[in-house]
DNA sequence: TCTATTGTTCTATAACTATCGAACTACATA
DNA sequence: TATGTAGTTCGATAGTTATAGAACAATAGA
């Protein structure tokens, strides 16, 4: 694993706004999490991974043109894979990414 | 634990040259490391946390200015402690800030 | 078919970052 | 004291990033 892989995801986590989009996904993928730190949005509930997209951009007062951008550099540094079919836009958390996340520092 | 925090602590080790420096310090001062990534630089022993500035200057085409520029942002972000007592300008691992890493996504 | 909704892409812009060199301060040592 | 070494600070600059809005394409529903 290459140094610079570490510091692209570092990087992709390093903007608040785009560390409460990932987390907000993360907590709702990962069965056993909320155990770690808690970011949820105001309505916990409100960004199902399911329609992620819309429905982040109700929670998060951000244009829609920014949370795509969000999403991708998300997606580009492996953390997420977003799958758009017809109205339904779906992420998951690539549990790869969260496992080097994990063993860094081990 | 705000969530603030958690996007400086990743924007810090976000500049590959910065987390290659982080690194290098960290593995030297936590007993049990180098089970986790390798990033030592090409001489790993150049850059003992002992006048650590000093050695890093040498092992990292960078200039004086850019690394102290570097060294001030990962004591901002909490994750080392720099003391300079004469000639001696030496590093220490923030543990608390370590294991504040290591609990993310837990 | 018309309209509204959703997400993407493009363009612009303001803010931030990485980097350097020069000037500076503090210290050590000849 | 003069000189060299170490680290900081400042100013400049080139590159990057976060953000918004407009235009667009695809889709869903009236």
């Amino acid at each position: 694993m290459e140094l610079s892989n570490y510091s692209k995801i570092f990087k992709a986590l390093s903007n608040e706004q785009r560390l409460k989009i990932f987390m907000s996904i993360y907590e709702q993928s990962i069965k056993g999490a909320k155990k770690g730190p808690d970011f949820s949005l105001e309505k916990p509930s409100c960004c199902p991974i399911e329609r992620a997209f819309t429905k982040m951009c109700k929670c998060i007062k951000l244009s829609r043109s920014t949370i795509s951008h969000h999403f991708k550099e998300l997606q580009n540094a492996g953390l997420i894979t977003c799958k758009r079919e017809g109205q339904m836009y779906s992420c998951t958390i690539n549990e790869d990414t969260v496992n080097i996340i994990k063993d860094f520092l081990r």
